[in-house]
DNA sequence: GTTATTTAATATACATTGTAAGTATTATCA
DNA sequence: TGATAATACTTACAATGTATATTAAATAAC
């Protein structure tokens, strides 16, 4: 079996939003700062089978918060990356880029 | 609701591969373009099968070429981009940037 | 206190994409 | 003419991506 297998897009952009949004994420928070963020839409149906194979293949890990006192404050499930998440992240992030960088369309310079 | 479907990863390193090969890009130097440039390993039997789809979707053309007075020297098959797939491969590439610059690990400041 | 509504998670089923292993074709070299 | 090299194609399957439907748990409203 061939190790270092490369992650998909969808979970690339998961990994992702999981870094930004540290402790705070959770699957709607998830699919609403990708979705902010880029402008990719992400149903949430596809967002949950994809955390749980993430978290299988141990980049990341998971644990129900408790219930909050707001109308429908049903309790959280909370995702973390894991060490070898972040190095399965930055190895995809780099591929990626050296791919890309400086091709017509691709962003120059500082962005924000 | 379905509209613009993202490209997968590979696709994306396809389709980059492509514009940096210009009219030299045929399975061998495309495989060969990906692996120098990222590192990241392609199998040349992962390759034709993803060549073919993206063609399926418009996003390719191909087109067999004269065969070369060198050893082993068989027609080989060109692939170009289509108007269609520069602007999917720009918009996924801009999704992936949105979310993964400034993240640990994204290059910083000015491409090389 | 029973029912409605809200937020969130899970389950199911299927479509799409990714990949290896093996096969075929066509060229030159010895 | 048999060996070898470069390239392409085929097949079969694994992994990833996705939508729809359902369940769960909380408060609000009556």
């Amino acid at each position: 079996m061939k190790q270092a297998k490369s992650l998909g897009e969808f979970e690339i952009l998961i990994l992702a939003a999981l870094i930004r949004l540290g402790d705070q994420a959770y699957g709607v928070a998830i699919r609403d700062e990708i979705e902010s963020r880029s402008g990719r839409p992400v149903s949430i149906g596809a967002l949950y089978p994809t955390l749980s194979r993430l978290e299988k293949k141990a980049y990341v890990t998971s644990s129900i918060g408790e219930p909050t006192a707001v109308r429908g404050g049903r309790a959280k499930r909370y995702y973390a990356l894991t060490a070898h998440g972040v190095k399965q992240l930055e190895k995809s992030s780099h591929i990626l880029f050296k791919m890309l960088h400086g091709l017509p369309g691709w962003p120059t310079g500082t962005t924000s």
